[in-house]
DNA sequence: TGCAGTATTTAGAACAGTTCTAAACTTCTT
DNA sequence: AAGAAGTTTAGAACTGTTCTAAATACTGCA
């Protein structure tokens, strides 16, 4: 008693079970990674890199395997700025994003602060599927 | 006198030699296909496909070597929507998209419609360049 | 008009990011 | 523990884009 635990225990085994997803180790390194903190936006490479340098590193194609899975269950959502390259995002909720060229950063602001009015319907035939807001900044 | 001259003349030599570009038959071949009809949303390998087909056929490294050149001279825009390929825009004005999934067709629509209030600030030692809005839809 | 100087074009090589292959290994169920 | 199914991995493959350097074209000036 009296230890602190974090009021979310993020037991990532079974979070990648309720994904539908075997909790390998490496599936859940990546995770601790990816969820353990704050909101993060990784890219592929950026990711490996890390993984590479902890206990358990994985190689770059599972990095792969494993984000583009995290995204097709919704734990994260993938977020293209810039050509050649995407990013990912622990955040999938609803926000936008500031880029900030060349450095490649990618810095969140949330929705509930913009309004976005008049936007035209849909072409026909079509659904809404999402409204990304792209704020590009330079140094 | 009196008789209204449209803003973008035909002279694709004149235009390309006023940004700076000599007027080269691949030059001049690309930029009517690109200009002389409507705006457009192209990709390197869509005009390389379109420019093959024409009178005056152009390696894939000019298509490439021109679609930098405009853009970096204004005439064109780059937009990025889908990871792994760059679109190029001929509308240059303020404006936003829609984006078709899984199609990969994009669709301008006027920003004058609509309103975006709020924004934050940039972030410090930043200035803003551009505000994109993509709304994606899906068939 | 011819020439020299410079810019441009080109095929193919190179490169970067991402996906694929298939053999080895791990996880899950019984 | 054993079998079945899913996962990981190195390396090959693939896609979009840029680079290289030799050949060609444009331009300004004689
Ligand atoms: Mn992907
Ligand atoms: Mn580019
Ligand atoms: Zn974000
Ligand atoms: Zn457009």
């Amino acid at each position: 008693m009296g230890v602190t635990m974090p009021t979310t225990s993020p037991d990532f085994p079974d979070r990648l079970r309720a994904a539908g997803l075997r909790p390998t180790r490496q599936r859940v390194a990546l995770a601790r990674l990816l969820f353990e903190s704050g909101h993060r936006h990784v890219t592929a490479e950026s990711l490996h890199v890390e993984v590479k340098a902890s206990r358990m590193p994985v190689s770059l194609a599972t990095v792969y395997n494993a984000l583009n899975q995290f995204r097709d269950a919704g734990l994260l959502r993938e977020v293209v700025v810039a050509p050649g390259r995407s990013y990912f995002d622990t955040n999938t909720g609803h926000h936008h994003h500031f880029f900030v060229e060349p450095d490649g950063e990618l810095h969140d602001f949330p929705s509930e602060k913009v309004t976005i009015a008049g936007l035209p319907t849909p072409p026909k035939g079509t659904r809404l599927a999402r409204v990304d807001v792209i704020v590009r900044v330079r140094r």
